[in-house]
DNA sequence: CGTCTATTTGAATGTACTCAAAAGCGGTGG
DNA sequence: CCACCGCTTTTGAGTACATTCAAATAGACG
């Protein structure tokens, strides 16, 4: 199992000691995934945290009226889905789909808990990242009333240029709050002053 | 200067020894605020988390076009503003703004930092707030995406009654993405409605 | 009371959605 | 290899939601 990538990005906020890191490694499940799989399901328990080691995975919240959500997408480096793992829900209410073939590092519910209690380093790890996640998730409430809906996909096709290559559209179009034929036609017209 | 309120609040998380307590009333600063008075100017230095003890606040961001985004309200028992103060910006991005007098706890950047690295129920209670306020967050921005203005403006009203009490409709307007003519019209349909 | 700002109202416009149908595209089986 | 199926994307017409701009009214505060 490649925890590598996972260790790099820890570093990047805090410092593990030997211990902390053996710790870590040992309660980190691998999971293969494959293109369309559904990896996590809304009303499942909720029991981990996700790491992205390779390929592209979406999480996203089903609405009453069946109609589903992108919250957010992964690529390898991030932390996903199911941040009910850690509170005191037992149900998460975001299902979790691989957008590719790839593979993940599970940390289960009851795992983190210890691993939070017992390390200070990890606490100050996932302090750390929570911190940034809600900075940039407050930023992007402003910039959805900010913007208009071909800005807020501008903004996304610029920040995340390869992720067009392999999200269907629907879910891009989800991801911005519009409908997938809306969509289209913006692209339609950007294609125009291209051209 | 009363911090028991504070102290309450940390207890629903983490349990603080004595000497934490100790440090964290050490380094927190009352701060009253009258109605109006703006507390922190977008581009300041990055200096303060706030805890409102009494009134209410508010918290915004200023576009390009010097049009202002109401992030979050906040009255007592919240924390607002500036979680930039933890990062490595050194100015803020938003401005924060009095709704009411009342009066805050300012816990100044520097200070937050040594709490965090010294006492691991500090560091716990703020891994809590943090990822608490990303969930909600984060099904704010889907809300935002499934409800139409109207909804919106039903549900914050349905979740914080007081709100409109003390807080001018066109910060509600700005709050919800809408502009404040959109909202008056939006509340005479209501009255009519009922009536 | 007067001034300043917030709110309301209305008309015209722009942005985004719905619904329906057609076109494109990938995979599967014959 | 091709024909078909299911799903995604495109296109268009009609509609709904929300904004802009301008003007009138209402409230707050000194």
């Amino acid at each position: 199992m490649n925890i590598n990538t996972l260790l790099t990005h820890i570093s990047n906020y805090s410092t593990l000691t030997e211990d902390e890191v053996e710790s870590l490694k040992s309660v980190l499940i691998p999971r293969p995934f494959r293109q369309g799989e559904i990896i996590v399901n809304a009303g499942d328990a909720a029991r981990y945290m996700m790491y992205v080691i390779d390929g592209y995975v979406m999480t996203y919240y089903t609405g009453e009226d069946g109609a589903d959500h992108v919250v957010q997408f992964a690529a390898d480096g991030w932390w996903t889905g199911d941040l009910f793992s850690l509170s005191k829900e037992n149900k998460t209410l975001y299902s979790t789909r691989a957008l590719s073939d790839g593979e993940m590092l599970l940390l289960p519910r009851s795992a983190q808990s210890q691993l939070l209690d017992n390390h200070i380093n990890i606490e100050k790890y996932f302090r750390m990242l929570f911190h940034n996640a809600l900075m940039r998730q407050q930023m992007r409430i402003i910039e959805n009333n900010i913007n208009t809906a071909e800005e807020r996909y501008n903004l996304l096709i610029i920040t995340y240029p390869k992720m067009e290559q392999f999200v269907p559209q629907k879910y891009i179009a989800s991801y911005i709050g519009i409908t997938p034929e809306f969509l289209s036609k913006i692209r339609k017209n950007k294609a125009g002053i291209l051209s």
